[in-house]
DNA sequence: CGTTTCGTTGAAGAGTGTCAAGGCCAGTGG
DNA sequence: CCACTGGCCTTGACACTCTTCAACGAAACG
């Protein structure tokens, strides 16, 4: 598609100049500071829609910030469960679950045209024994990593499949809005199936669920369309105190 | 309940001479480094039965390594709903939630008299600056952190209660004998409330399997003393695979 | 344009949750 | 020492949520 792809893929990219210095790695460095994250030598790859970026038992090399695009990752047993452990979108760090045994523990794929930034481990190490302010960051990013999965323990564990369905819709909305995408109108990248997968219902579920909002007036769903319309009503589900214009009608 | 506690808590320790070397922090240091390591100038501390570590909302100021007990993490929210997000054992670092906000995101409780080791943050942060080996194996410790959530995701978002009843056993099992503790005889040091939180199962539920697998001749269970009989059984359930000698007996 | 993947909906059933009653055990005060 | 208390655990009966199975429709794709 490219008239010159590797040369494509091997540019070197400079944090300096990332449209997403608010959201990625950058985010609280001086200009200076992250002038050094530019010596990262981060190169681009794409990753066109279906394809992995890494898979599960993958050499563990690089870090990737999440450039554009939207991709999924799944953990899957020897047995064939599998999971879907996260959504991931621009200025998003993927491939954490590397650093520790040296090879991926997950997989980490497209779901639409993509594009991060690699980001060797090996610089982070080196360059993150010289800057303070990336090393902590870093920590801080991993950190943050850690916390929103108890956030999503707390989703599979103690919620309904109403209330899962409604946190994982405003979790969305919330994230496109802090990425400049309107909060209340976007298109859901996955399928219901990997809906389903993440917060631990069966696509069927997920399915009749937004069915149910949508004839409740919380939302419109068009197939991958969706349009948030009362995201009060939702949080009112979430929060366990489901409103009561359903009660009249049984389902 | 010491001559002198005062003394006693702030007492300097030092990771050369603990015997958890093998499991904690200094897991795979050289003894130069682990001796530098010792300037991370731990404090000890002890926390009673039923007592916090610390709370969801402090100031985030140490991590902490338990040296001796057994604690859990409690993640709640404003609605009351509550999700225990993991249990604590000898050599495993607890405190890492905090990193990302300057605050703790969730509750860590003493589940039986216990004592960790306090290691301020910005300790880490300066010797890490100068130890690529602490460096390294921290980040590889958050990053297992991270991969174990994965696991309990999965766990949660895909398993059956009896798959995910004998999955916690066996980590339980496992986590004993690599402390040197028997893997097939142990204590349950928390309630069949706190175990059924954390698999997402109501605590009738959990009694009931903890039965139903004593019936099977799986386990032993005497109150908080359980007794694993047949490991492979157990695995085998987690595997999907459950034993045939249960079909004929219709629940 | 056929084929495949994805999504919706219905009916029926299994698996957990809910509610309730009672038992066991440790701690406490008489 | 015993009775009392409260927390924890067990078990049963029943309700209900969610899954399963199945059929069909709609969109995406080569």
């Amino acid at each position: 598609m490219n008239a010159d792809p590797v040369a494509f893929d091997r540019l070197r990219v400079a944090c300096s100049n990332c449209n997403l210095r608010e959201l990625c790695l950058p985010l609280g460095m001086s200009r200076g500071e992250i002038e050094q994250l530019d010596t990262l030598v981060a190169t681009r790859r794409k990753i066109p829609r279906g394809e992995a970026l890494f898979r599960s038992g993958d050499e563990f090399v690089s870090l990737y910030a999440v450039r554009l695009g939207f991709l999924k990752s799944v953990v899957l047993t020897p047995e064939g469960r599998e999971q879907v452990t996260g959504f991931h979108m621009a200025g998003e760090l993927v491939g954490m679950d590397g650093i520790g045994g040296g090879r991926h523990a997950c997989s980490t794929v497209a779901l639409e045209d993509s594009e991060v930034c690699a980001i060797p481990y090996t610089r982070i190490e080196e360059v993150s024994a010289k800057v303070p302010a990336l090393r902590n960051h870093f920590h801080r990013v991993m950190s943050r990593e850690i916390v929103r999965e108890h956030g999503v323990m707390l989703l599979l564990g103690s919620m309904s499949a109403e209330e899962r369905l409604a946190a994982f819709l405003l979790n969305l909305s919330q994230r496109f809005e802090a990425r400049g995408y309107s909060r209340s109108e976007f298109v859901l990248r996955m399928t219901r199936a990997e809906i389903g997968s993440f917060v631990g219902l069966k696509l069927e579920t997920v399915s009749r669920l937004l069915s149910r909002f949508a004839a409740d007036g919380l939302l419109e769903v068009n197939q991958k369309n969706v349009h948030i319309v009362d995201p009060a009503g939702l949080r009112k589900i979430v929060s366990g105190q489901e409103s009561e214009c359903r009660q009249d009608k049984p389902h």
